[in-house]
DNA sequence: GTGAAAGCGCTAACAG
DNA sequence: CTGTTAGCGCTTTCAC
């Protein structure tokens, strides 16, 4: 690396070696068409020559704002990989990874694209993103550190208790994200979830005409998401005069282990079910393994849907029917929802509600 | 939200609302067991009714260090999905997903990886990390914006040109990932490419036997990462006593599109290779979808082998035998690398390699 | 223990 | 066009 300076050089060491007052510096920055060509140029050398870099930090304290968001994420899993049988050691590890089960996807991926989407929207408006994950015992503290140096802050729903963040949104704008947070004062983003489902009800119980002998798999009873969605299901049985008693609830907790479980219990009762409609994509890949696991057909004997279009339901055997979240846009609209709010602090909390989209895919296909 | 004030308290509001002076105010938050219980109480309380977050750059300014580090990745593809057909719109969109062929992964879960793995190391040294993403005509000012708030930054290779990179170099410690950037006096992470192409290459040769017939597919001709790993196949020949002569090198461009061309072309020729041993999965994804649509059976009439370790090779039929880079991991290192230099400025610049795992899969199993 | 005061590096009026 | 001069909000000696 180029040698380390003892201190990095001010707008003080680039003006004297210009012969100009640090203001000329500045406005060399900040608006060059402020200053004369010559002074210009002469001021741009001497920036180069003494390799400055203006600081943030001293920008972000004299201006109003400081150009950066932030997003702030529950926290990734730090779960150490099981690996598999190792086969031979040469300097490499070389692993035999042919019975390596294909695990589900950890959710981390959901926040990865949330984090893409807003990277890319911070990117075109020209702001950056301070990312921090708010785990464990310090979290108070990192989102207090990350809260005083951005102009808005982004929270996925679940990251940081209602009274932190209420203290923090008294000094910058805050917005909650998967979860319809208005009640609470807060703008927020999320998904809609209800006529996601009930779309993709109308489909198995409308037009696939599966009006008995079905299941709805749901979440943990306190889940918002699960709330939503199964209102939504409930909705598709009300558009079609189907009879709540009609179909028989389960609850599971999102998970493919508990799913599967479940579903074996279901397929193995005596009355099996025609349809299971899971609350998300985990489950549904659950109830796919304990239908594969049973010789049981899908979707000839058995229709399966998921909620999400997570990834592994593009691979799985059949192909997983989905509602898909568009995660990417969440985070973008995150970003925007801040920079709205930053230009018009005043006004009613907002909630934007993003669509969604029915994926049919083998395991609940168009037709039957 | 909480209705936002005109502006955010200061610790002079603190301070005069707690009847003490800014700098207890400072103590309390810095260095609490400085000050005396009482005290320390009243000056908690009104921080709380106040909703006081200090302001992170005031404090980067007058302390010495940031606490934030930077990653600089080379930038997000901003390519729209084309969507499949569109078969009925109820409000929410409901579309036949059955034939849409599964995309390959966009290189982007790569960084994602990455990033993961920065954000996961900075947590747990208590720093916030600073993302974004060097595009366009405006990366410039977007890597000194980024430059100039924080107290080191990682850069992915090929993201900065390097003179850039010398000035900001020049103000703080500057990480390069992905690529070994010691000649350029950079500390630099990146991961054993040739190691990693000469064992797979040993297995290849040495354990299955399979010493002509062989096909190197490259990439492009001016891939630092493509010249590592040629260089690992080579040596694995040479350790198995192959002439280069037996290896038919052709040059793609990692994608998996040009990948199936030319795949389809060597293997529609009348020397039809034995082993495909690819430069990247993308490629060796391509060459499987090559053989697929001839029915050409792998591994028993074909040995395929990718290097990375993206997911789909542990999707796609037959599963893929490839090199795994460890993209977490490089991420956290960076993360380490950046700290260990601020602690010691001085120092010749340092090059971490990072170990690779060959995964053997059904592509290309331990035995035939 | 606590307060007073001097900056940290930069921007933004306000004069010239 | 360019220079002077206040701060921005906080940390940090140095006294008391």
């Amino acid at each position: 690396m180029a040698e380390q300076r003892t201190a990095p050089p001010t707008v003080y060491d680039v003006a004297s070696a210009a012969g100009v007052s640090i203001a000329t510096v500045s406005r060399v920055l900040r608006t060059p068409d402020a200053v004369r060509e010559g002074t210009r140029d002469r001021v741009q050398a001497a920036i180069r020559t003494l390799g400055y870099v203006p600081s943030g930090n001293a920008r972000a304290l004299a201006g109003k704002r400081t150009g950066v968001v932030g997003l702030l994420l529950p926290g990734f899993d730090v779960v150490p990989d099981e690996r598999p049988d190792l086969v031979t050691d040469g300097g490499v590890r070389v692993v035999d990874d042919r019975r390596h089960v294909t695990q589900p996807f950890s959710s981390n991926l959901y926040f990865d694209e949330v984090l893409r989407g807003a990277e890319t929207e911070a990117w075109q408006r020209g702001l950056a993103l301070m990312v921090a994950a708010g785990r464990g015992s310090s979290r108070d503290v990192i989102v207090n550190d990350v809260a005083g140096r951005v102009d808005g802050l982004a929270v996925l729903a679940q990251t940081v208790p209602d009274d932190l963040l209420e203290h923090v949104a008294r000094r910058i704008p805050v917005v909650v994200l998967a979860d319809d947070r208005r009640s609470h004062g807060f703008d927020s983003v999320s998904v809609d979830n209800a006529a996601g489902m009930r779309t993709l009800g109308s489909h198995v119980i409308g037009r696939l005409g599966i009006r008995s002998s079905l299941v709805y798999l749901a979440g943990p009873i306190d889940s918002p998401d699960d709330i939503e969605r199964s209102a939504g299901f409930r909705q598709a049985l009300d558009d079609h005069g189907v009879p709540a008693s009609a179909v028989r609830v389960v609850h599971g907790d999102f998970g493919r282990v508990r799913a599967r479980e479940l579903a074996a219990q279901l397929l193995d009762g005596d009355a099996a079910p025609r349809a299971i409609i899971c609350s998300n994509d985990q489950s549904a890949l659950g109830v796919l393994d304990a239908a594969v696991a049973r010789g049981v057909r899908v979707p000839e004997d058995l229709v399966v849907t998921g909620f999400d279009g997570i990834d592994a339901g593009r691979f799985s055997v059949p192909r997983l029917t989905t509602v898909h979240q568009p995660m990417g846009e969440l985070g973008r609209a995150a970003v925007r929802a801040i920079v709205d709010r930053l230009e018009r602090r005043e006004g009613p909390p907002r909630a934007m509600r993003l669509p969604v989209e029915v994926l049919l895919r083998e395991s609940c296909p168009p037709a039957l």
